[in-house]
RNA sequence: GGCUCCUUGGUCAAGCGGUCAAGACAUCGCCCUUUCACGGCGGUAACAGGGGUUCGAUUCCCCUAGGAGUCA
């Protein structure tokens, strides 16, 4: 009696080939799409329905049946509402790590379940090893692809039934495979932007949200050297969209340092970037994998995706928060963006930066 | 008011009779990227205006505007 798995189907190559693996392995297969977003893109076009085309069209050559369902009640409620609250509070948040823990991982695993599925599995770029009842989150074998840092808010029982066919697999040979199977999407571009909602020129996206307050912006010795159209279309450590230009004392670029919100001034440094170095931070909501390892403890972390991992300190606080010191300096650490811990291949969770000291 | 010196792309800033008029920053596009960013690679874009001198003027001279210094 073989076991049947839902996986999540993007409408991409990677769940594509995960599903076609799947079947491989002689798993019951059932795909499972997603539609969270009912907006249409820039161009007028519902890219969802496209995508879902493409899984159509992928089930059929695999074989295997395929459902769609719409959770874009609860990706608002629990996803974008958080994501323009932390906007609005002069943080950069990070939609799709959220994305995964309430979502993907969240009712989206329940109807799995409810579908009769014993394992769901997704298209990520990680490993996961199911060990004496613990669940070891796991970078993937290609690591410049590796997703672990999205997923590093997902509890024991979330990873619990968890499958992720793409672990040992590197990105070209995923699309090697998809051609040889014959997939229409082997050579899809891979999807970026905010999951469910896609590529967006972000300024107009989120001033359609959020009511943007134009201010000053100084740089380090508080002169006014222009004016920002909102604090919220900045981060730490952003030089474009400043419209500065050389001066007598410098030709370098500009620099966001610090978003004020009190006095609604965006601060800039031109040229030194020294000021956006910081030596450790304070971070909340933190999740451990498969559990917190020690009150204290050294291991490597990374404060954005697509960053090095950086070797760092670990101290938990008795509040469960944790301070992380860095044992080098490190630039524009951002409150609202995730730490992310790892030792070795192991991906040790993370939590949410709202502190970081200089 | 007299004398002197400035005026180059959005912002700085090279040039010093013959250049497709540097470069940087900004901006735009592409790449990178399931966040926002960083980063990489390209593109667009200028000689304040008008007269001369010269085979040839951004470069020399003279006016007209705008700025700096200086002398009563």
């Amino acid at each position: 009696m073989s076991k049947t798995v839902v996986i999540g189907m993007s409408g991409g190559v990677d769940s594509a080939v995960s599903a076609m693996l799947l079947k491989e392995q002689g798993y019951n297969v059932i795909a499972l799409f997603m539609h969270n977003w009912e907006e249409q893109d820039e161009n007028g076009c519902c890219t969802a329905e496209q995508d879902f085309d493409d899984v159509k069209k992928v089930c059929d050559v695999i074989g295997i049946p395929y459902y769609s369902i719409n959770f874009a009640k609860q990706y608002q409620e629990r996803v974008f509402s958080y994501f323009l609250d932390e906007y609005k509070r002069g943080r950069t948040p990070n939609p799709d790590v959220l994305c995964n823990r309430e979502i993907k991982f969240g009712p989206f695993l329940q109807y799995a379940l409810t579908l009769g599925a014993d394992y769901v599995a997704t298209g990520h770029y990680c490993g996961i090893r199911h060990q004496d009842g613990k669940h070891y989150l796991l970078k993937a074998k290609d690591q410049t692809k590796d997703q672990t840092y999205f997923l590093n808010q997902l509890s024991q029982s979330q990873l619990e039934k968890v499958i992720f066919p793409l672990a040992n697999l590197e990105k070209v040979e995923v699309r090697q495979l998809a051609e040889k199977w014959g997939l229409v999407n082997a050579k899809k571009k891979d999807s970026t932007g905010i999951c469910f909602i896609g590529e967006r020129n972000f300024r107009q996206f989120l001033q359609s949200y959020i009511p943007n307050q134009p201010g000053d912006v100084v740089d380090l010795d508080g002169n006014k050297v222009g004016e920002h159209v909102g604090l919220m279309y900045y981060t730490l450590g952003q030089r474009r969209g400043l419209g500065l230009g050389g001066t007598k004392e410098s030709q370098d670029r500009w620099f966001v340092v610090e978003k004020d919100m009190a006095t609604n001034r965006l601060v800039v440094s031109h040229g030194d970037e020294s000021v956006l170095m910081s030596k450790a931070l304070l971070a909340s909501s933190v999740n451990w994998i498969p559990q917190q390892p020690a009150a204290g403890f050294k291991c490597y972390a990374k404060f954005r995706y697509r960053q090095s991992e950086q070797p760092v300190s670990v101290t938990v606080l008795d509040d469960g928060k944790v301070r992380v010191d860095f044992d080098v300096k490190q630039r524009a650490v951002t409150p609202g963006q995730f730490v992310v811990f790892y030792d070795d291949e192991k991906c040790l969770g993370g939590g949410v930066i709202d502190e970081v000291y200089k």
